[in-house]
RNA sequence: GGAGAGGUACCCAAGCGGCCAACGGGAGCAGACUGUAAAUCUGCCGGCUUACGCCUACGGAGGUUCGAAUCCUCCCCUCUCCA
């Protein structure tokens, strides 16, 4: 285990980036205690795998654990296969779909593995909460529920707008923050961390532990992070989000179209660049003189590198550069033989059999639109035919800016290109 | 259990017998501009089709009608008030 730090330094450094941490006193008394006990605290944090690509958003909680990690303290992660049955009702103004035993399962092996590419696998404890949940017992949930009020769990913010606005609330949802808490209980946790929104989630915490006798947790909130959209949290759902299994290019491109108000929370967030650098950085913001495209992609780069290492960063950025800058080919362009016998394909189908676009429609309305370039010539004939010997001259087909396809002749060729 | 209000495309939301593939807004896609930012302008925005047109779609199932998202019946779901 590695040796503790002093109670200052460890405070400072879990302090950055939160958003708030209830009650410090105790955070204090409690890392004072194990400093001197030589014994690590449990920090919780609670992962619902309810969709199967963990992206930037959660990271913010994981980089947290991480730093609780190096300094020497006991990472739980909960793995909510019982309570992403309930859904989290946190933020949500709809309820959450139900998921399938089933579903939770392949999620939940496709998270871990992503948790660690940020924490060490080996040092972290992982818990389910169907391990206690699954065998409870009615009577023993009776006495549960019964510490909390229907008043109490309506005051929450999310569920008050929902109530008021006339959209319906299960009554299975008012249970979830008593789940989560009762993690808690069940892991001993000395701090839980999550996002601000979930702030009702863990401070629930608080109190069961109390009730059952316990010295109840520290709450550590984050800040909720904003989509690429510039104006929601980042989600699946809402199609807002950097996934950190993207590709390289992706990740990059992602992040240049996140609007400039977004570079600096990024940075903050996101990455381990020091408070100094930080502070530079909004300098270099706030100067008119100064375009952010720069700082931008200084960041795209930072976070390729952190999830696919620095050589694939610098291909990323070329990449970038190239097609979208120079507006010349990406490196690599996915290929499309010739089908046998064919000469004069209309130019629709090439688009729809190649999956460019996914219908006939969709491709008529891009050639209508002038978003179609064969060989760098707009292609603006819905009925225009495309001869057989531009798949011996390895023509480029464009699909508006980011869609290309390589014509080749033959599979066999493809696989000598990839050399 | 009683009374009332609702369920429309990815989301919000009009329409309330034909002119409705369905007003408007948002999101999305594309073009111009550009820094794959923002803002702005333009076009598109269920599927098939060169097109005439066809198919699918207004919670579900039936019915009335030449014709229904719009009227009737039953069912499902949501909300509000009362008990």
């Amino acid at each position: 285990m590695t040796m503790f730090l002093s109670v200052e330094k460890q405070l400072e450094i879990i302090q950055r980036g939160t958003v708030e941490i209830v009650p410090l006193e105790l955070l204090q008394k409690k890392l004072e205690r194990s400093f001197q006990q030589k014994k690590p605290l449990r920090i919780k944090q609670g992962f619902d795998p309810t969709a199967p690509d963990i992206h930037l958003g959660h990271t913010v909680g994981l980089r947290k654990l991480k730093q609780f990690q190096d300094l020497g303290h006991q990472i739980v992660l909960i793995v909510g296969d019982y309570t992403a049955r309930v859904g989290d009702p946190s933020g949500r103004s709809a309820t959450r779909p139900q998921l399938s035993g089933k579903e939770v399962e392949e999620n939940a092996a496709t998270y871990l593995a992503q948790f660690f590419k940020i924490l060490d696998k080996n040092k972290t404890e992982v818990r389910k909460n169907s391990e206690w949940f699954a065998p409870m017992s009615f009577e023993y949930i009776l006495k549960l529920l019964s510490h909390f009020t229907v008043a109490r769990m309506l005051e929450r913010d999310d569920f008050e707008k929902r109530y008021k606005s006339g959209a319906p609330i299960s009554v299975h949802e008012l249970l979830y923050p008593i789940m989560q808490a009762y993690d808690s209980v069940e892991v001993e946790a000395d701090v839980e961390i999550g996002a601000t929104e979930q702030k009702f989630n863990l401070l629930a915490g608080r109190q069961l532990q109390e009730e059952f006798g316990r010295e109840p947790q520290v709450v550590l909130t984050l800040p909720v992070l904003v989509g690429t959209d510039g104006v929601n949290r980042m989600s699946k759902s809402l199609g807002n989000y950097i996934g950190i299994a993207d590709p390289p290019d992706q990740i990059f491109g992602k992040t240049m179209s996140i609007p400039d108000g977004l570079i600096f929370h990024y940075f903050e967030l996101m990455t381990d660049l020091p408070t100094s650098e930080l502070e530079k950085l909004a300098a270099n913001l706030a100067d008119k003189n100064k375009n952010p495209m720069e700082l931008k992609k200084q960041l795209a780069h930072t976070l390729v590198r952190m999830y696919h290492g620095e050589v694939e960063a610098r291909k990323a950025r070329d990449n970038f550069e190239r097609v979208f800058s120079k507006r010349e080919l990406p490196e690599d362009v996915p290929v499309f033989p010739l089908p046998a016998g064919e000469d004069g394909m209309p130019i629709i189908r090439l688009l729809t059999e190649s999956g460019l676009v996914v219908s006939a429609s969709e491709g008529r309305r891009l050639v209508e639109q002038g978003a179609v370039e064969l060989d760098s010539e707009r292609v603006s004939d819905i009925q225009y035919k495309v001869p057989a010997r531009f798949w011996k001259e390895e023509k480029i087909l464009r699909v508006g800016k980011r869609r290309f396809l390589r014509l080749i002749e033959s599979l066999e060729q493809a696989r000598g290109l990839d050399k």
